[in-house]
RNA sequence: GCGAGCAUAGCCAAGUGGUCGAAGGCGCCUGUCUGUGGCACAGGAGAUCACGGGUUCGAAUCCCGUUGCUCGCCCCA
């Protein structure tokens, strides 16, 4: 065991993998451009009162994950432990209620919650989000999940389900708790233990219980579509039929319920077909009370969080054929030191024009020199000897033609010049 | 927070009490080829066998503790 190794939960992304991350940020930032999002870049941290009463105090989120502490001038700060809240803090400090509604972003960025790790858990991850804030309209819902649809399927995921569900509003949730709850006290004895706390605390989550009692109870429970008030209802056939329009297929699911507490109306996710517990790989909703919540006026809005880690994880899996990442094209190979001196005033020159190149490993043979520019799997080897310094040439050598050819360096140079 | 499994070089790994001053493969370095890669061959470097304690004449191997990692539950991306 090394000394220090990278904190539990955290992992270090290696050159190798990079190409993977490459691909999905540039996809997410492609489609966010088509959708007319802009970036936001938000702090690491923020005041730890902004999640507890953003993301609710009662969350596993808040109540046990977040990474809190005090800074050394004795404020209470939190590492974003979610993507939402920080956006929303962002509208209203920036007043973004001036601007044309809805005011769409999205983000790139590291999220930080204190967890026990496993297979596509860490506690830091990092997730492509986006937020529209400022529309009521459930055509911005339609165009939300149309994004999160388009993107996933943009980075080479296809076998995927988009899962939606309707959890009402102020107005009506809190009716079709009272009947959720009478459902599953009449059925006390037959839930897990689990289960009976939730029917206190967290009724909703009720619905997704993984025990196969609980999940055959869950189908049978109340749907919340089916209690939903006129407008929420109203909301959710329109958001239906603008999918249905787009023939965006999804999957109603009456027991898809979030576990933020933010979260009205509209909710969604998207899984991958293979089992496993920590599959979603992009989760959202409407939060239409959370601006308010945070010290604003009333303001819908809609956003998802996207788990980066779990999406290269399913890329990888489905065999997405992803773009390697260029390798470096030259690399320069020299014999004794008045060449040495050669190469470095040649990459000098070659890098101030934009062009890549990396002086071989000087103190071995050219043979040695020769090996380290295959296994770096250059295009070409500029080689410099007493030859060619003499004559003022470089020997360009192709490595996958095996041919090589003496030009002088300043026709050389003048080629990199013009392309 | 709860439960289970695992821990031998950079990576993959053999080894289940003495023949281990630890096999093999990948990768790395050198040479065969004194200025030329991929292949082949030869050689080389690299391991407190996670850490601490115990049992034993003897421990990588058995026992206990610690730490770390992995997987599952909870929850979430």
């Amino acid at each position: 065991m090394p000394t220090f190794q990278a904190p539990r939960g955290t992992t270090d992304r290696l050159p190798p993998e990079q190409k993977y991350w490459r691909y999905i940020e540039s996809k997410a930032m492609d489609v966010a451009r088509r959708f007319g999002y802009g970036r936001i870049d938000s702090p690491m941290f923020e005041d730890a009162g902004l999640f507890v009463r953003g993301v609710g105090e009662g969350t596993d989120i808040v109540e046990k994950e977040m990474y809190i502490f005090e800074d050394r001038g004795g404020d209470m700060l939190t590492l974003r432990a979610e993507g939402t809240a920080p956006v929303c803090r962002a509208y209203l400090q920036h007043g973004m209620q001036n601007q044309a509604q809805p005011v769409r972003m999205y983000y790139i960025c590291p999220v930080f919650r204190y967890e026990r790790p496993q297979a596509g858990r860490f506690r830091q991850h990092h997730q492509f989000g986006i937020e529209a804030i400022g529309d009521p309209d459930p055509s911005v819902d339609a165009e939300v999940i149309e994004l999160a649809w388009t993107f996933t399927h943009d980075i080479g995921l296809s076998d995927i389900t988009l899962v939606t569900n309707s959890i009402g509003d102020p107005e009506c949730r809190p009716e079709y708790i009272r009947s959720l709850k009478s459902y599953y006290e009449k059925q006390q004895t037959h839930i897990c233990q689990d289960c009976k706390g939730r029917l206190e605390r967290n009724p909703l989550r009720l619905l997704d219980c993984k025990v196969e009692t609980c999940r055959a109870l869950g189908e049978e429970a109340p749907k919340s579509t089916e209690c939903l008030c006129a407008d929420c209802d109203t909301h959710w056939n329109r958001v239906q039929s603008y999918l249905d329009a787009m023939g965006i297929a999804n999957r109603v699911d009456h027991r898809l319920v979030r576990g933020l507490d933010y979260y009205t109306r509209t909710v969604f996710e998207i899984q991958p077909a293979v089992e496993g517990a920590q599959s979603t790989i992009l989760g959202g909703g409407r939060y239409d009370g959370l601006i308010e919540q945070l010290g604003g006026r009333h303001t819908p809005g809609i956003g998802f969080g996207s788990g980066i880690e779990r999406l290269a994880l399913n890329v990888q899996r489905a065999g997405v054929d992803v773009p390697d990442e260029p390798s470096p094209q030259y690399l320069i190979a020299t014999i004794g030191e008045e060449a040495r001196v050669e190469g470095v005033r040649l990459a000098n020159s070659m890098r101030a024009i934009g062009v890549g190149a990396i002086l071989a490993n000087g103190g071995r043979a050219l043979r040695g020199q020769m090996r380290q520019a295959n296994a770096l799997e250059v295009s070409s080897v500029l080689i410099l000897g007493e030859d060619e310094v003499r004559d003022g040439t470089v020997m360009v050598r192709d490595m996958a033609t095996s041919s090589q050819e003496a030009i002088t360096t300043e026709a050389f140079l003048t080629g990199l010049r013009s392309g």
